[in-house]
DNA sequence: AAGAATGAAAT
DNA sequence: ATTTCATTCTT
């Protein structure tokens, strides 16, 4: 039949079953650039006006293939064939949304089960709600289609390519990197990659939005502390525009190349050109080994920092690297402090001691241990970290290596079932599930957002460095300081497995485990309130994207070591996992910590040079994509845009410093996939999340109204969970093959409809829970409407329904199962509905969330954090910190800052 | 790998 | 009108 579909997939995709193989999981793709010029609201339209600048960003690569650009071409290379995913749509949202729920509700229920539950739900949903997912898919896949103009839903016809299916194992690629090109379906080569994949590209893309994301940040945080915001933000922008060119392309090559492995050589190549890298930054130009000139652009900004850091700090020597880092930390929290400042007197020279800086502090100290502990350190880090992570990097590796471009990346495939693994583990151990996983509430997104600079800092640029921390831990020595190591290491051991996903799947199963285990009693109790549902994972929603994986506790994020003493008492605290407050704690407690040195004196110098360079606004960009991911959970308006920065990325640095790392042996190879999901997932995350309860409210009134509403479709049935649901779920298995059964028939031909059972009929009440525990739905049997229902594909509709329909009187048996089974649930579903709905959903402020289910769908947020409030947050933690650490020298530091940033307005 | 669901887009 | 495919994840 698809013969429509365009010849391209039957031929070519054989393999399958004649359909392509499709990719399910991947993240969406991130694309979406739009940018986020100004901090200031214009996000939300603008995104189409801006647009028109952005195609360049699309472009980028200028080659067709699109993907060129830099870090992440090298899957991308292929990309171009992969090309990306199709934005959700609505439904997809809410299913994404809200899947966890129902599976929380019912653990034993099948996915397709719980889709079917979405369904209905979502089919019972207001309009308003609708709408806000509606609008949401809206934007989004506006958003994907600037990115990628000519994107197709279909692939192109052309696409004979052949052979996807051998190649490898089509990965994920990370379409989302960039835009695939417009023209890449049509003809394109789509293989250009490797030409392109010289970093000399850079990113068209990176100027504008990057600027708004940083921009956004910075503003945001002197708005907080000050409420000057004029000069910042003009002057910022401004400096960002001189620079940007340069800056960006610069900082990004440096990305790109630390991270990238795309060399063909291997790992050997890739070695090579970090030494060479290294070398430049240490030792100087002289050292060059490596031809590329591109590179050679990069780093003169960098050998300057590097050298001036290393005057700075008597010891450097080899490590030019770490300097490199350094360096570049120390310019960011400059940056941040500075803005402070300015605002505070950016005359000549403050004294005063806003200084802060505790991560650049903490970055020296580390880079220090580094400096100790590897001068050399294999610099293949990447190598060697792709070969400790074996399947992913390998896979990377591997992809790049080749000349000819294997089509596609098994990494789809990998993370599927890492996933599943995981999942099943969780599944099988309900205790895990718990675990530390604290749920951040709002504050801990704090700290993950300091937590989130560094991180990204590093990552950012520092590809190199991390993945060799990883490789040789501690070995040398194990200087009390590497709080990252250690954490790392745990990590590590426990899940290596997902890298990228982890957050949502994390979340999810966890709350699930919990459920499951709780439930158990709960139906055995039958009671009806069942009271159960202790769930505190409300905050967890929220954060979810923050936490780490599960894995072990150590998640901690701390900022940096810090001085022996202090080091203590911060892991001391860390350590628990279980309170909260504890980490907040730890937010403050680095911050607090900074050991003090005197790197002042280049500081100015630096900045000086990296703005020159453009470095520094790079440097910046990242600084707020972490922050801004990390903070930023709210995107109070709906639309908020989507900023390619956002994608860039921020995802591993978001939820976990250790994920960075790991993240770059995984999958170094794409360092941006993480903003645009984590921009999604905020947008996402924004989206309401309804309880239960409020379906069924609106069920009920829902059914009053229309009556027939999803009546007639089977009620998805819902295993309940009680002792009987070996039975009970079986039944529902036979249910649903049934439709299943029907639904193919029916597509295939029309036929059989299933004369089955009658007495299948069991719609059960129309939509889920009716309030009552006992209730039956049964009152009335209103038929139906031909409305279509949604339940079972829009095949099955009417007719089938039909039958479905539960008798005139009552059910059949099966109903009866449906029934129980909906009582069940109702019962679980109400109880956990009000309290989850609190928590999870939304919020943290309010309340009001549970009723505001009208009212949120008015309104429009929940209550996330809006941006604003968390940037101000953050600004009044720095103003702690400085505070705080006045002792620390910094002030000197800042004072020098001041003047450059005045200048660096200026301009 | 199939499949549940909905919707947007393409055919 | 019909077919693809996006997401999730069990079976």
């Amino acid at each position: 039949m698809k013969g429509g579909g365009g010849g391209k997939e039957p031929p070519v995709e054989g393999e399958v079953s004649g359909k392509r193989p499709k990719r399910k999981c991947l993240q969406w793709h991130p694309l979406l650039a739009k940018k986020a010029p100004d901090f200031s609201e214009e996000e939300e339209e603008e995104d189409e006006e801006e647009l028109e600048k952005e195609p360049v960003l699309c472009v980028e690569s200028g080659a067709q293939e699109g993907e060129s650009g830099g870090m992440e071409d090298e899957s991308e290379e292929y990309s171009s064939e992969q090309r990306a995913r199709r934005p959700m749509n609505a439904f997809l949202l809410f299913c994404k949304r809200h899947r966890s729920l129902v599976r929380q509700e019912h653990p034993r229920l099948d996915n397709r089960g719980a889709t079917k539950i979405l369904a209905d739900w979502w089919a019972v949903l207001d309009p308003k709600e609708k709408q806000k997912y509606t609008d949401m898919a809206k934007e989004y896949k506006d958003a994907f289609m600037k990115a990628n103009p000519g994107y197709k839903w279909c692939p192109a016809t052309n696409k004979p390519v052949k052979s996807p299916s051998h190649s490898v194992s089509n990965a994920r690629k990370k379409v989302w990197s960039l835009p695939s090109n417009p023209s890449k379906e049509s003809s394109a080569a789509k293989k250009h990659p490797k030409t392109d994949s010289t970093p000399q590209l850079n990113f068209a893309m990176a100027d504008p939005n990057k600027m708004g994301g940083l921009s956004m940040l910075l503003l945001a945080g002197e708005h907080a502390l000050t409420a000057r915001e004029i000069s910042s933000s003009s002057s910022q922008t401004g400096c960002a525009d001189v620079v940007k060119h340069t800056g960006k392309s610069a900082l990004f090559q440096l990305a790109e190349i630390s991270s990238s492995p795309v060399q063909p050589a291997g790992g050997s190549k890739n070695a090579e050109d970090t030494s060479s890298l290294t070398h430049v930054e240490a030792s100087g130009p002289s050292q060059p080994s490596s031809p590329d000139l591109p590179k050679s652009c990069v780093k003169s900004p960098l050998f300057q920092l590097a050298e001036q850091i290393s005057s700075s700090r008597p010891q450097s020597a080899s490590e030019g690297r770490q300097c490199g880092q350094s360096a570049l930390f120390q310019l960011a929290e400059m940056c941040l402090a500075s803005e402070a400042e300015k605002m505070e007197a950016r005359s000549s020279q403050p004294s005063g001691g806003s200084s802060s800086l505790c991560a650049q502090h903490s970055l020296s100290s580390r880079v220090t241990e580094e400096h100790e502990d590897t001068a050399e350190l294999p610099i293949t880090t990447t190598s060697s970290a792709s070969s400790s992570s074996s399947s992913t990097s390998g896979s990377t590796s591997s992809s790049p290596t080749d000349t000819t471009p294997s089509y596609l990346s098994p990494c789809k495939t990998l993370k599927k079932k890492k996933k599943k693994k995981e999942n099943k583990d969780s599944y099988e151990n309900p205790a895990s599930p718990k675990k530390p996983k604290k749920r951040h509430s709002p504050e801990s997104d704090l700290d993950s957002v300091m937590f989130t600079i560094e991180a990204v800092a590093k990552g950012a640029w520092g590809s190199e460095e991390t993945p060799r921390k990883k490789a040789h831990p501690s070995e040398s020595e194990s200087s009390p300081i590497m709080d990252q190591s250690p954490a790392v290491k745990k990590k590590t051991k426990p899940k290596p497995k997902k890298q990228l996903k982890l957050k949502d799947d994390d979340a999810e199963e966890e709350e699930e485990g919990d459920e499951e285990t709780y439930k158990p009693q709960d139906v055995e109790m039958k009671t009806e309130e069942a009271p159960l549902t202790p769930k505190d994972e409300c905050e967890n929603e929220p954060d979810m994207k923050v936490e780490p994986p599960v894995g072990v506790e150590d998640t901690t994020p701390h900022c940096s070591p810090l001085h022996p003493t202090e080091l203590e008492e911060k892991d001391t605290d860390s350590k628990p996992p279980q309170t909260r407050q504890e980490d907040r704690e730890q937010e403050v407690k680095p911050e607090t910590c900074g050991s003090r040195k005197s790197e002042r004196s280049c500081k100015g110098a630096l900045y000086k040079t990296l703005v020159s360079e453009g470095m520094l606004t790079s440097l910046r960009a990242n600084v707020d994509r972490g922050k801004r991911g990390s903070l930023r959970g709210s995107v109070s308006d709906h639309e908020g845009g989507w900023n390619d920065e956002s994608w860039g990325f921020s995802q591993a640095a978001t939820s976990n410093p250790k994920k960075l790392k790991k993240s770059k042996s995984k999958e170094e190879t794409t360092p941006g996939l993480g903003k645009l999901e984590e921009e999604f997932e905020k947008k996402f995350n924004s989206l309401p999340q309804y309880s239960p309860l409020t379906f069924d409210k609106k069920s009920v009134a829902i059914t009053k109204k229309k009556k027939n509403s999803t009546s007639s479709p089977p009620e998805p049935p819902k295993p309940c969970k009680g002792s009987s649901s070996s039975q009970k779920k079986t039944l529902f298995h036979k249910i649903v093959n049934k439709y299943k059964h029907r639904k193919e028939k029916s597509s295939a031909t029309d036929k059989d409809v299933v004369p089955t059972d009658p007495t299948v009929g069991a719609e059960t009440s129309p939509v889920l829970k009716s309030g009552s525990p006992c209730m039956s739905p049964s009152p009335e049997p209103q038929k139906v409407l031909d409305t279509p229902v949604g339940s079972q594909k829009r095949k099955a509709r009417k007719s089938k329904i039909t039958h479905l329909v539960r008798t005139a009187d009552g059910r059949v048996s099966p109903a009866q199962e449906d029934k129980s089974k909906d009582q069940t649930k109702n019962q679980d579903e109400k109880p956990f509905s009000q309290e989850t709905l609190c928590n999870r959903g939304v919020c943290y402020n309010d309340p009001i969330s549970v009723e505001s289910d009208v009212t949120d769908a008015s309104g429009g947020l929940p209550a996330f954090f809006s941006l604003a409030a968390l940037a101000e947050v953050a600004a009044m933690e720095n103003v702690h910190r400085a505070q705080r650490a006045v002792s620390i020298p910094t002030e000197g530091q800042v004072k020098d800052m001041a003047p450059v940033l005045i200048s660096c307005a200026d301009q």
